[in-house]
DNA sequence: TCGATTATTGCCCGAACGACAATAATATTA
DNA sequence: TAATATTATTGTCGTTCGGGCAATAATCGA
């Protein structure tokens, strides 16, 4: 028996749910299917689908063999892109998953230059703040806030991701330079919101955690729209500083700075970090992706 | 192409590194191997070996491939055996590992217990106190101390192994009880050697660790024979209270105690855990061996 | 209750795999 | 250096396995 062609009936049998459906997408009869997967069910002893004439359902041990049979195909797949993509040139295509304004002030602009110089390579950006799961196979490449999830992929820190205060001159002008953290209640606040909330500006004093926000003139999870409000004068902002980079250079916003280091978290050293699986940059086209990435960022 | 079968004549004739006696433990003849092995390689497009008449080399893309290739073998032969064991009784080898001093002076007195309850299961214990691999396969079940490795494995805490200092009536008698951890270093000192080196009497005074260990009597990684030599009062020892607790119990050895905790490396809450893969719990001589393990040492 | 959809079974055919023998090449030994 | 034996490969044949097609049985929906 091709155990290998069995589980792939098998698998596509469960996710479409209908012999006939799966039948269609591998070009050969609904027959076949029906006698391969029970084939399989011989095989190891058991009833993986509990089927009638009309309809086909899943068996409990059935839902985990397919749980768990997934892994294996991935792998498999994965393990023959990488012998076939061998010392082949970057091509096909490639997903990549972004915080959301890392990769419109960031990555999206890299990737530019990236195209120019791997034009077989087709890109798939999506861009979200949810972590997605690497492993459920749907991207090839992450960039997060945080760590390594488990020791099978790889996590490559591309930069800080260091909040800063910032504001507008004209703002200081009118508000005043606040000289102490605590001064900074008396001003406006501009907030970014993540999905894990709003990002308050936090300061740790003899060992504690303290809030020392300024009332909200503006939250949003849209960077460049609270930047441009703090251009504007309308309050102190708290941004990454690669977020806030361009504006400082043009002078359209500086820097605050305290004694006592703010930030908007309490592990303040959460870096941005490239995600990969470890073997699979072996493939050109993740091992371009990854090198060029690294390049540019680190 | 049977691409399974291919898979697993070449893992064969990697690991043998020969066509005709991987064909051997197959009982097909070795041309059926060099065609498989063949179709593999056009299939993938790259050569995985690199053949002489008389031998056979792995090319780099083949070792590879070969490594990546023994995940998806291996997977794909948990997931049958969870099909095929489902609601079956507990039966077939079961794999132990554990460290060499819990495993005889608990684990092995519990499996007797085991056995009994579960007759078709043939234990394989392997007592070590290195670090073996659980993902290579070679185990089923793991005790150690420390942590769990990655999300996929299981780790559940089976009791504290706090190491606690001890000493024989007879030796307090002529050589006084330590009041303090400082007089430790007058005393005589009897040392347990991990694979990690020797086990030094440690303290934390104002935040930093000192090594306050008395003069060595004796060191073994043999805790049986240092119980001994503590019984008999030639020092004091230091050893999970596990470990420790039959001579406590029998009067032959004393707990001391000090206003300063005593411990043996400076992370001290590192406890005994039961390790072993999520996924492979539903195999139910696997879900036994767990639940009877947990069930008697928690 | 009737009709249509869906999974299964029977039968035939082609392709794939194993068995066996023969061949070519190389490592080992004299 | 030459002879021998071992080893991988190739050719040929027969069996088995899986796909194609048609017919059947069962069930869901109208």
């Amino acid at each position: 028996m091709d155990q290998l062609r069995a589980l792939r009936y098998f698998s596509k049998v469960v996710q479409l749910g209908s012999f006939t459906q799966a039948a269609a997408e591998f070009s050969v009869p609904p027959s076949s299917l029906s006698r391969r997967v029970a084939d399989l069910e011989k095989h190891l002893g058991a009833d993986l689908l509990k089927r009638s004439t009309r309809s086909v359902q899943v068996t409990e041990i059935g839902e985990i063999y397919f749980q768990q049979i997934q892994d294996v195909l991935r792998l498999l797949a994965h393990s023959d892109e990488t012998v076939r993509s061998y010392q082949a040139k970057p091509m096909g295509q490639l997903r990549i998953t972004s915080l959301v304004g890392f990769g419109e002030q960031r990555l999206l602009p890299a990737l530019e230059d990236f195209k120019a110089q791997y034009p077989d390579v087709v890109l798939d950006v999506r861009l979200s703040d949810e972590l997605t799961s690497l492993s459920r196979d749907d991207v090839d490449l992450a960039i997060r806030g945080g760590y390594a999830p488990n020791e099978r992929v790889q996590a490559i820190r591309l930069m800080s991701n260091e909040f800063i205060p910032v504001a507008a001159p004209a703002y200081l002008a009118e508000m005043g330079v606040p000289q102490s953290v605590l001064e900074l209640q008396e001003h406006k606040g501009i907030y970014f919101r993540t999905p894990r909330g709003p990002t308050p500006w936090l300061c740790q004093v003899d060992g504690e955690w303290r809030d020392v926000s300024a009332p909200a003139v503006a939250i949003s999870n849209n960077g460049a729209w609270l930047a441009e409000q703090a251009v504007r004068g309308r309050g102190i902002m708290m941004a990454p500083r690669w977020a806030l980079a361009a504006y400082i250079d043009r002078g359209e916003l500086l820097e605050l700075s305290f004694d006592t280091t703010l930030s908007v978290n309490q592990n303040p050293e959460l870096a941005i970090h490239l995600i990969y699986q470890k073997q699979r940059y072996l493939v050109p086209k993740i091992k371009a992706a990854v090198d060029f990435l690294v390049e540019r960022f680190r």
